[in-house]
DNA sequence: GCTAAAATACGATTTTTATCGTAAATAGCA
DNA sequence: TGCTATTTACGATAAAAATCGTATTTTAGC
């Protein structure tokens, strides 16, 4: 197992993860019972996806009881930075503006939201 | 074959998208020749991958002559927004400028462009 | 303590993606 | 024309990811 560098999660532990940040814990059922909503599958399939990213290091578990409680082990932050540099790199020439511009561009962002960025931007500026 | 919706390019293929972007149009020699530069691979692997995205409808080809010509048949721009909306909304909890604020902040970016951006945000406030 | 319901463990299989070896085709040129 | 370089075609295999069936374990309630 390599402890400095996290593997890349994949689409469906990504879907798991989500869940798992949005609880900060839940068992396997929890976290069956919202993926069967959007995502047709078997209960033990989930839970063996869960069990894979125990052993990878993704998600950490509590099992002194027999229905294990389980919390992700690495953060959205760092998963988000992770997956964002990457996508910079290879889907926009290492521009990250050119990322933003089209991720505006294309959702509906409301005003409180874009005066947040016009704040970071400013200072951003300040700082150089 | 679906006519309809585009499959969504894998890895591999995201980074041969990217040559034939850059480049308009390309061989398979010259698309391998510069992935080879970053990754190790034999040169029929680079051949097979073209061939299988052809058939996907991912990328267009001149057969006419021995050396087959080869353009992105998808665009890069409708690319990088499936992927930034997928990304929105299975890590970013489907806000934008969650991401946004996160593409600044870990990256750096010069005036010149955090300046575009603010442009953008002042039409788009305008808009409302 | 026994039993049933619910959970985990485990292994097998399927599906998707990536890789490569070899054969056949093609074209430039000696 | 025939040789050789380079290319494409094809199929097999490997590797990674996802799915599921069955067996085993656990524990709450009787």
């Amino acid at each position: 197992m390599n402890l400095l560098k996290q593997s890349k999660p994949t689409e469906s532990e990504l879907e798991i993860l989500q869940v798992l940040w949005d609880k900060k814990a839940a068992t396997v059922r929890t976290v069956h019972e919202l993926l069967a909503a959007t995502k047709d599958c078997g209960y033990t399939t989930t839970l063996k996806l869960m069990q894979i990213m125990f052993e990878k290091g993704l998600v950490s578990r509590d099992d002194s009881k027999k229905t294990h409680i389980y919390k992700a082990a690495i953060s959205q932050e760092k998963t988000q930075s992770q997956f964002l540099n990457k996508m910079i790199d290879t889907l926009f020439a290492g521009s990250s503006a050119n990322l933003v511009l089209q991720a505006l561009g294309g959702h509906t962002t409301s005003n409180e939201e874009l005066e947040k960025i016009q704040l970071l931007i400013n200072q951003l500026k300040k700082e150089k």
